[in-house]
Parts: C-alpha cells; structure tokens; sequence
DNA sequence: ACTTCGACCTGTTGGC
DNA sequence: TGCCAACAGGTCGAAG
C-alpha cells in the first residue's frame, strides 16, 4: 500500500494528535510482524512524551526522550488515530495510547510491517543506516544520480527502487516518474546519460511531490489516517493501465516484469 | 561489490 | 456459486 507519499500523508495526519502527547499505555494483540514487536516496548514507551513524528524513506519514527518507535507499514499497513477504548478489528496488531485519550492503531493484514524501537540515534538503526538521500532533498541531483548509476548494469527501474541509491520510490511512482522522464524502464541505469538523469530527477520529485499534495495514491484501500482515500489515482498514465491508450500519444500501455515486478510503460514515450 | 531470487503474510480478483 | 491460482503499494538477506 504505502510508497514515499503514503507514508508522508500519514504522518501529517497523525502528528498533530500525539505530538507532544504522553503516552499511556501500549497493546500489541500480534507480535509476529516482519520482526517480532519487541517486548520491552511497552515498558521503555509508557510515561514518555512523543517529541516529533519524523519520517525517514518509508520509516516513521516516533522520537521521545529515552528512544524512538521505528514504524514501517510494509505492503499493507496503515495508521490510523481513534479514540482510546475503540474496539479492535482482526488486523489490529498494535495500540499506543495517550494520555489525551487519542489511540494510534496499527493495522496490517500481511504483516509485512515492522514496529520496532531503538535507544540510540535512529539514524544509526541497522535498517535505516544504509538509505540513499530522500527525493525531495538537496542531495537528490543529477550528479548524485548520475555517479551512483555508473557500471550499474540493473534496469533502471530497479534501480530507482533501490533504497541504497534513493529512499521511498515504490512500484506505482517508480513506472509514473520513468514515463514522465521518458526512459524506457529496462534500460540498464549504467547506460543512461547526464542529460535523462537530469529529466528524471525532476520526475521523480514532481510525481512524488504531486501525489504527496493528493494524498497519496488509493488503488484498493489506502485511507490517510482520517479515513480518506488519496487523490493521486486519478493522475497515474501508466501504473495499471496496460492496454489502455498512452494518454500522451494514444499507443498501447504496455506492461512487463522487472524484478518480480510488475512494470508498465509506453513504448512509443519511453526509449 | 553487484544481481537475482526466495521468503515473509493475508485478502481480493478473475477465470473456469 | 464455488474453488483455486495469481496477484498486490515492500524489502531483507542468502546465494550465486
């Protein structure tokens, strides 16, 4: 469910409830997420104020003074804030309840998902010590891009989605930024030169920026935190579309599998 | 160091 | 209507 713009929209959805909050109790009904929930969580979390809700790639983090709680929403998570005492549903893994009487409720049906929590600074987090630069930063340019492709001999598409090189460009917005780039997805990213990396970039950020501005992309059930579905779908040109028309040059949509993924483009648009 | 692929889960969809 | 296979927005870690 949840790409770059998924988990933004969550996270400003969820901040302004427990920014600041103190937390108050912790109820994990399912531990065997991606990684086992840890036990100590409830101990080291309740009686402590959540500081910021920060994102990092995908992660959210919830930062207090004695650690931070590192959420990931994997392939179908979802967060969502209700009221402390609201019955839970069958994916309703985890509850962090405040003193303001908000719940924030994890919900993941193929717990896929990660609820973790770490003393130190999360930069330094195994999971998150390894990210490329965030799309929407400075540091993401053509030069970075550009230099980190050189002798790649992956298709570029898999390579966007490649969390070493840059965080949070998932399966929809990945095949959305190569077709406004114009860059044929199975073109090998060692092969591709200074001039398209610069086009891509700027992709990259519009269609994330934009989809950020919509709320997010709802294909089946992604809601923000409030319950409302994102906008974003209405702007895909080719993610779901093979057969339909090019809505550029009325060619056929075309689809193929990269990476076990699946991948659509338009032969016409992208070389 | 890079690349590919299996694995982790459940729910939904589409074909027969 | 029912059953079953295929597929789904992620990504780690093993193996080549």
């Amino acid at each position: 469910m949840p790409e770059l713009p998924e988990v933004e929209t969550t996270r400003r959805g969820i901040a302004p409830y427990i920014e600041g909050e103190r937390v108050c109790g912790v109820v994990v009904r399912q531990p065997r997420l991606r990684w086992p929930v840890p036990a100590r969580l409830k101990a080291a979390l309740c009686g402590q104020t959540i500081d910021t809700v920060r994102r990092r790639g995908k992660y959210l983090l919830l930062e207090s003074a004695a650690g931070t709680v590192i959420l990931h929403l994997g392939m179908s998570g979802s967060l969502h804030v209700v009221e402390a005492g609201t019955s839970a549903e069958k994916h309703d893994h985890v509850d962090i309840i405040f003193a303001n009487g908000c719940c924030l409720r994890l919900r993941d049906p193929r717990r896929f998902g990660a609820v973790l929590w770490t003393t130190r600074a999360a930069e330094t987090h195994k999971l998150l010590q390894g990210l490329g630069p965030e799309p929407l930063s400075d540091v993401f340019d053509t030069d970075y891009l550009f230099t980190a492709s050189r002798a790649r001999r992956v298709s570029i598409k898999a390579f966007i989605m490649d969390s070493k090189v840059v965080v949070g460009v998932g399966n929809i917005y990945a095949s959305e930024s190569l077709f406004m780039a114009g860059i044929h997805p199975q073109t090998a990213a060692g092969r591709i030169g200074r001039v398209r990396y610069e086009r891509l970039v700027r992709a990259i950020r519009q269609v994330l920026g934009k989809a950020i501005e919509q709320g997010g992309t709802t294909l089946r059930d992604f809601t923000n935190s409030e319950g409302k579905p994102g906008y974003f779908q209405q702007q895909l040109q080719v993610y779901g579309r093979a057969g339909e028309a090019c809505l550029s040059c009325n060619g056929r949509i075309r689809s193929l599998q990269l990476g076990q993924r699946n991948t659509f483009y338009c032969p016409q648009c992208q070389r």
